[in-house]
DNA sequence: TTTATTATTGCAACAAAGTCGCATTAAAAA
DNA sequence: TTTTTAATGCGACTTTGTTGCAATAATAAA
């Protein structure tokens, strides 16, 4: 199954990369054309992530957060997604931690999917 | 204002103790009285929580989970939940790991709260 | 024990998030 | 230009969780 160029799967990328921060659903579609149908956003972002091109991130809030994948190629071309996510309580933002974090998983677990997030005050809402 | 003892409250905290896990709302549904309201639970959890009885986790999958916190104390007495979860793709059961995980936060930024999951398979379920 | 106070419950209504089926549209290949 | 089929839009639907309000019942007060 061959994907197709669409103007959708560009304004969302484009949403996306001008963020620089992982964006709900809401917050997408804000940023593009208002009358880009919901279900159609969530199918090109689902779409993203089987192909490795964004992560998604469930936030404390329950809802689904999805962020462009920049440096979560390891090595090996390996995709990882062992990092911390923040979400300000006060802007609503979520971004990525740089930091790699790495869990001890008891004898027989096997780890899927890792999903870490921190909420809280973020550097610019701390200063006002 | 004052906490009163009533036959939910009693009946969802059994329930908590007996699983040794963290539940959904679905969970404990099954587990008491049937007929105990949805808003009931929910209430009796919430407040659980406000009271640092339950700390909840906020899966993968979008759900809340409510777990009884046993080592959750710090040596101060302050409240601490800087653990993962596990949440087992096959049999749902969420678990708290044990080790306390700290994430290094960028200057500025103020942690509120924290939620770790992992998701993949227990050692049960990989048996088997 | 009886009465008064008000926390808790059950019900119904609601909101938000996300998914899915299906007919239509439109990329890209032929 | 025609054909193929991925992607879209719409509507319906499910699930999760919350809230307002009247009724109930746990606890304090008399």
């Amino acid at each position: 199954m061959k994907r197709r160029n669409t103007e959708s799967k560009t304004e969302i990328l484009e949403a996306l990369k001008s963020a620089n921060a992982a964006m709900s659903h809401e917050m997408i579609q804000a940023e593009v054309n208002s009358q880009m149908d919901r279900a159609t956003i969530y199918r090109v972002l689902n779409r993203f992530c089987d192909d490795g091109q964004v992560h998604k991130i469930v936030g404390d809030d329950g809802k689904q957060y999805f962020a462009l994948c920049l440096n979560c190629m390891e090595k090996e071309g390996k995709h990882n997604h062992n990092h911390f996510h923040f979400r300000c309580l006060k802007c609503g933002k979520v971004e990525c931690l740089e930091n790699e974090i790495s869990v001890p998983l008891p004898q027989g677990y096997v780890s899927e999917s890792f999903n870490g997030l921190i909420s809280g005050c973020c550097a610019s809402c701390s200063k006002s």
